[in-house]
DNA sequence: TCTTACATTAGAATGCTTATAATTTAGTTT
DNA sequence: AAACTAAATTATAAGCATTCTAATGTAAGA
C-alpha cells in the first residue's frame, strides 16, 4: 500500500471513529487530497472531481473541508488575496511560496522557539503558536526567466 | 511637532514628488492612518472618518490605502479569515496577534537570515523575504480570563 | 481665471465562502 | 430485507470584502 492510500485508510478510521458518515463524494474529495502534492484550494478540488461527480455542489467541498479540519486531518492555509489552501501533510513543517507562480513547496526547520520566547517576554503575551512562510522564485520560474 | 505630525509631513512631501494630488480625502486617510497605533481595516478607517466626511464612498479609502501602497508609505497585512490591516510603520518588524480579541502589537527580533538561507539552500528557490506572526493571548485577555 | 488630468462618488459587479431549505442517503434498528 | 432517522448533499440565495464603472467634481499648473 503506498504511502497516501496509508494515510487515506488511516483518515477513514478516524472519520469513522468521530460518527461521521463515508460519502462518496467525502470519501472522493479525501482521496483527493491524501494524493495531491499541491496544496490545493475548495475550487481545485470541485473541478478535479467534476468528472466523476458532475452534480456535486460547491458547497459540499467546502462543507467536507470543514468536517476534515474540525478532526485535524488537514490544515488551512491563507493568504491575503486569493482563497484558502488545504493540505492533508499535518505534521510540522514550513512552506516557501514562488512569488511568480505561486507554487507551494513543503520544507523543515527546526521550530522557532527562541522567537516565541522573546515575543512573550517582550510584549507580555502568552504565546501558543506562530506562522512563517518564505517568498521567492522557484527553479523554473528562475529559468524561464533566463529565456 | 509630535513623531506622527512629522511622519505626516514626511509623507505629503513624497506623494507631492510622485506627482499625486493632496485632496482632503487622501491627506485625512494619510493622517489617520499615521496617527493609528491598531493597524486599521479599511472599513475601520471609513466609519473613523464619516464623521468628517460623510460623502466619502469607501472606495475612496481603498483607492488611496492602495496609492500609499504603491509608493510604500504603507504596509498591507493580509490574515486568512477577515479583511487586510494597514501598518503605517514600514520599518523592519514583526507582529504578535491575540486569538481572543484579534489585537496586533509589533515586536522587533533579528531577521531570520538563517531560515532564509536554509528554505534557499533545501529548494533551490531564490528567496527574497519572508513573513512571521507569533499568536497567544494577550494581557488584558490573560486578565479577564482569570475572572 | 481657465483648463484638464486626476480624484471622488454611488452603485453595480466580482470572487470566495457560508446559510437555507428541500431532498437524498448512510448506517442502524426492527 | 424493509423501515427509520439523523446526517449529508444539493441548488440557490445571501454575505462580505474588494474592485470596477461611468458620471461628476476638483487640485494644481498655465
Ligand atoms: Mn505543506
Ligand atoms: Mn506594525
Ligand atoms: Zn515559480
Ligand atoms: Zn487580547
Amino acid at each position: 500500500m503506498t504511502v497516501p492510500e496509508q494515510r487515506l485508510q488511516e483518515a477513514l478510521t478516524t472519520l469513522k471513529e468521530s460518527g461521521v458518515r463515508i460519502t462518496p463524494q467525502r470519501h472522493a474529495v479525501l482521496e483527493y487530497l491524501m494524493q495531491s502534492m499541491k496544496h490545493p484550494t475548495a475550487d481545485e478540488i470541485y473541478k478535479a472531481l467534476e468528472d466523476k461527480f458532475p452534480n456535486m455542489s460547491v458547497a459540499t467541498v467546502y462543507n467536507n473541508l470543514r468536517v476534515f479540519l474540525d478532526i485535524g486531518l488537514v490544515r488551512e492555509l491563507t493568504y491575503g488575496d486569493s482563497s484558502s489552501r488545504f493540505d492533508c501533510n499535518t505534521s510540522d513543517h514550513y512552506h516557501i511560496i514562488c512569488d511568480e507562480c505561486g507554487k507551494i513547496v513543503d520544507f523543515h526547520y527546526p521550530s522557532l522557539n527562541e522567537v516565541e520566547q522573546l515575543a512573550e517576554q517582550v510584549t507580555g503575551f502568552d504565546v501558543s503558536n506562530h506562522r512563517l512562510e518564505v517568498y521567492g522564485t522557484c527553479e523554473n520560474c528562475q529559468q524561464m526567466a533566463k529565456h
